[in-house]
DNA sequence: GACGCTGTTCTATT
DNA sequence: GAATAGAACAGCGT
């Protein structure tokens, strides 16, 4: 859920709460989130101050003193920023002690999140970053398009695939591929050059103004705590079954793309 | 109560 | 290697 727009929210919104601030403790309810070692994880971070919050597709990376918390919200994990007193719920796994006396809560309702700490030396050069291909904005287009052509595969796997081109998952695919007006099943290797830079360029497109909107905000996912996302109202084809297409008003359809609810105009889209 | 579906990525298998 | 299936997990609707 949480894409490229999203995380940003997330980014832009914890670097005002929590940048300059030292960890005084971590408490883990949950440890699996954490894929270093427990203990190392604990006594590493404690101590450390945050200095700033990057973001590499749907990454979101805190830059310490000597460390790098790389951070991924899968599907449903987000963060609240709550003081020290305020209760803890069923799903907050992560408690993040801060110098100004509030916690960085880490929740999660179905524990797919992951963290992993790195040394800041070589944090980039170590799994989950080192796949991370760039974002749309980034894309070196003529290398996107041999990359494309290929593959055997329908298109949008390929876009889903964080490997040559990231930030993009389900909803975007979606809105991307309509506004491209490329049917989501089309393999790789059957588009034209002018397709494939189309596709960029929508690409580029829908997440820059998904994230001036503050992301997408469908069913539970939230950036923080009261804070929604607005783009869920510029959403053409995702979520809209049975709808009017906004081009030609067919009635938007669902189908199953490499087993993930896909939604298209079955008239605009080839 | 059982089952399918939800979205992302990693791992194992072909 | 490329493509695919399955697993990690919780909750909601049927």
């Amino acid at each position: 859920m949480p894409e490229l727009p999203e995380v940003e929210t997330v980014r832009r919104t914890l670097e005002k709460l929590i940048v300059g601030q030292k960890i005084m403790d971590v408490r883990m309810r949950y440890p699996k989130i954490v894929q270093t070692d427990v203990e190392t994880f604990q006594k590493t971070l404690k101590g450390q101050v945050i200095h700033t919050i990057e973001r590499q597709g749907k990454h979101l990376i805190l830059l310490l003193d000597h460390d790098a918390l790389i951070i991924h919200l899968r599907m449903e994990g987000r963060f609240f920023y709550h003081p020290s007193h305020h209760p803890l719920t069923k799903h907050d796994h992560l408690v993040f002690e801060l110098s100004s006396g509030y916690n960085l809560i880490y929740h999660d309702t179905r524990k797919f999140g992951t963290m992993h700490l790195y040394d800041l030396k070589d944090y980039k050069n170590q799994p989950p970053l080192v796949h991370v291909g760039p974002e749309p904005k980034d894309i070196e287009v003529s290398q996107f398009i041999s990359h494309v052509q290929k593959r055997k595969t329908e298109i949008k796997a390929i876009l889903l695939d964080q490997h040559a081109i990231s930030g993009l998952g389900n909803i975007y695919v979606d809105e991307t591929l309509f506004r491209a007006r490329i049917h989501p099943t089309r393999l790789g290797s059957s588009l034209s050059d002018q397709e494939i830079k189309t596709i960029v360029f929508q690409a580029q497109d829908v997440l820059e103004e998904a994230t001036l909107q503050g992301g997408t905000t469908i069913r539970t996912f939230e950036p923080m705590d009261g804070v929604h996302g607005r783009f869920q109202q510029e959403l053409a084809v995702h979520t809209h079954v049975g709808k009017p297409c906004p081009i030609c008003h067919t009635p938007i359809i669902k189908i199953k793309v490499k087993g993930r609810g896909t939604y298209v105009c079955p008239t605009c889209q080839h």
